[in-house]
DNA sequence: GCCGTCATGTCCGAAAACCGCGAGACAGGG
DNA sequence: CCCTGTCTCGCGGTTTTCGGACATGACGGC
């Protein structure tokens, strides 16, 4: 009856201790969407912008995406690994969020070796820009990106926020690798 | 499965005596788009504008419509009347859209009387635009619209057709009321 | 070393161009 | 004087274009 019906999504909540977050799967339990709260607008703005209109409905997550969420705040640091995302935006944007996942926690990465990893090394400031615009944050980990000189530089949730993640990760691993190369 | 799956149209082919037209109508059975065979490229660009990608297979339009489009080519001027159609578009358009629909065969406005009857009487270069931009031609009688003067102006599908078509509206009529002011 | 410069993809807002008009000003011709 | 044809200009949505801002980093010049 409707024309290209609003898809309907779930929105659920989470307590972490960095404060709590929004969680946004479909119906096969992809992930469409990860935020903390007080970015509510910006993840509303995102959701709007690739899926027009999408329906949420509160409720809870499958309870495999809620587990490997508060595994991973708990110290199981690969526990985010396995969750199935799903995204909308350009190509270049995909591209660059798929390559995210490929870094593993306790490590980082800087704007121009990713832009390398995606076979556009001179599109640096454009990965930068992708990288602000990543619906699902934490779980694809834009915040492992950080200046080539060690500098956070920026993060969508608070730089505060970035450098507590960092943290997080490098306490559990043994190798660090500049992540903390800043006085 | 789908994202926001594209919505089918069935696109069928109806042969009249001013040339072939295509006929798009949806699940419903209400009519999405009519023009004529040589001006194809034009209604996919609007379709494409208003819906996105949507999916034309081409098919049978249901039985009802297309009959009536054929009784009205072959005299019954108000066969069209009752149809159902559905357009995208903005306000403005569609309001203009909607306004057309009450022209009753035989009789022309101006488009300043168009501009008046949807409220907006200093609109009357967009009510032309407008006017060209409609999806549906015949059904939504655009070319009933013609110069304060009486002169033609324009049509989506060719002057000559224009012209045709308000002949043969009149030509069952008794008030004809300037169609044909010019010589 | 510090600073300006440039490449790169995307979104967003502003500005301009586009017209299926019509009213008014004028110039000619009867 | 009246009528008519041509020209100019203002009108208002919609679409297109353009320019800027950015979660950077490599380079050349001082």
């Amino acid at each position: 009856m409707k024309k290209t019906q609003p898809e309907t999504f779930t929105l659920d909540r989470i307590a972490t201790p960095v404060g709590e977050v929004l969680l946004v799967t479909d119906a096969d339990g992809a992930v469409r969407a990860f935020d903390f709260t007080d970015y509510e607008a910006r993840m509303m703005k995102l959701l709007a912008r690739h899926y027009g209109e999408a329906r949420l409905t509160p409720g809870r997550a499958p309870e495999a995406v809620r587990s490997a969420i508060i595994a991973y705040f708990d110290g199981d640091l690969t526990a985010l690994d396995g969750l199935a995302v799903k995204t909308g935006g350009t190509e270049f944007q995909r591209a660059v969020w798929a390559a995210l996942r490929a870094i593993p926690a306790g490590r980082t990465w800087s704007y121009g070796q990713l832009a390398q990893a995606i076979g556009k090394p001179a599109a640096v400031r454009a990965v930068g820009l992708a990288n602000g615009a990543n619906p699902i944050g934490v779980i694809v980990p834009c915040h492992r990106v950080v200046g080539a000189n060690g500098t956070l530089t920026g993060y969508a949730g608070g730089l505060e926020r970035k450098r507590w993640l960092l943290a997080h990760e490098a306490s559990q691993e043994g190798t660090v690798q500049g992540a903390f190369a800043l006085d």
